[in-house]
DNA sequence: TGTACATCAGTGAACGCGCGTTCACTGATGTAC
DNA sequence: TGTACATCAGTGAACGCGCGTTCACTGATGTAC
């Protein structure tokens, strides 16, 4: 059996010098994208993902101690995506309840548009990031702080009454987690109306629920 | 080598006609139990339900098809019991919006007395039940018919304010179910309160912002 | 410009493991006579 | 009450599979002379 030469056999071109990184980067993009295919992290194998590079399994362990510091990386990734859309959307409004909502938007189309990392990233427990929460300077501790921050804002400007932000933030945090997680997990549940609509009302709700007085808000038909 | 014949390598007693059903029983608690120990769907083999019974794993297919047709049994049951709390907890209020509140109550407390068949119930794509919510029958959409209907009481009482019921019991699921699926993932965030206040704080928010005139809610301190 | 050589990125083969499932079987239970 | 026999619940061994990881190696790249 003769093995053909062309792109499949084809090995590869050792990188030169100080060019590691290169394939490195290619390993954890590779990663990533098998992540959104299959949507699973089962499915994502040390085998699988050295195919779609284009590499042999063991070249991973070139570039990666093992396969639980690579799928972190590329979770820490992604919470840089969100903590960026996050920064975004907040500075896109003035108004403190207005940037509050932004934020609540700007946490449910990052959800629903990378569902897979999603899923991961908020879904699981990860065995390979122990200590997220724990590090200060976590990807995830800085996303919910901002949070914090724009309740506090909001209290702090007289829309919302005096309380704990932290535990207001919880609430505003689990109401989209939750709608995010349900849409992404049961997408075949018969649902009352597409997910932006579904979004909007409830953080029509919740802020309603927490501003001083209600009387103020946006109007926005409710029927 | 001779076995010793102890506990451990008795031979099964046989079941005497008719009852096979008790193994089949047995089987399901076990696999059930070892969902628990482990928290984990991956965790829970064949082979490991087999030596928790104390039989041979081909024993298994004398009562299921195959490993997924049992687990699917397994969750079936589950939300059996979350159905019947929801009845409990309905019953014990009269007023419509405190019988709305139980139920959320009563979910939170299912959720986290049982987190791993919560977890499994809710929290993934269950692969082993791909029609558990076009099944009009199906337990899971039994629940969700209860939640749309105490919320229509709320309104039938000019509680709430005329809007989709079905719109609405979306929002306070999500809600319930963001806050403890949060809960049971990240166990080692610092959250700001006990999960108990959490519920009640969150119930708090959300009814108010339903509620068509919040000066009538039941007062509760919040700062 | 030409040659010998060190480096080290990537390879090929193999390791031990646990998985779901199958198959021909064993042997206690219950029945027919 | 005693014996021959059919039933069928549960067994033991094996199947093929994909997994993460290891190891000694190969051979193109870049360098020293």
């Amino acid at each position: 059996v003769i093995k053909d030469s062309g792109a499949r056999g084809a090995r590869r071109r050792r990188a030169p010098k100080g060019e590691g990184v290169k394939l490195r980067e290619e390993i954890l993009n590779a990663a990533e994208r098998l992540l959104v295919q299959t949507g699973s992290e089962d499915s994502v194998s040390v085998r699988a993902i050295a195919d779609e590079v284009g590499i042999t399994p063991p070249s991973i362990y070139m570039h990666f101690d093992d396969k639980e510091s690579l799928l972190n990386e590329v979770c820490e990734r992604r919470f840089a995506d969100l903590n960026a859309a996050f920064e975004r959307a907040y500075g896109s409004e003035h108004e403190p309840v207005a940037a509050l909502r932004a934020l609540g938007r700007a946490y449910g189309e990052f959800a629903l548009t990378h569902p897979d990392h999603y899923r991961i990233l908020m879904m699981t427990t990860s065995s390979h990031a122990p200590s997220e929460y724990e590090d200060e300077s976590s990807q995830g501790r800085r996303a919910f702080t901002q949070l914090v921050d724009a309740v506090r804002a909001c209290i702090d400007s007289g829309a919302f009454p005096p309380s704990d932000p932290a535990a207001t933030a919880v609430s505003l945090w689990a109401g989209v987690h939750g709608l995010v997680s349900l849409l992404i997990t049961s997408p075949s549940f018969p649902w009352p109306a597409s997910a932006h609509d579904m979004i909007e009302n409830l953080l029509d709700s919740q802020l309603r629920g927490l501003l001083k007085n209600p009387a103020d808000r946006p109007s926005r038909p409710l029927g």
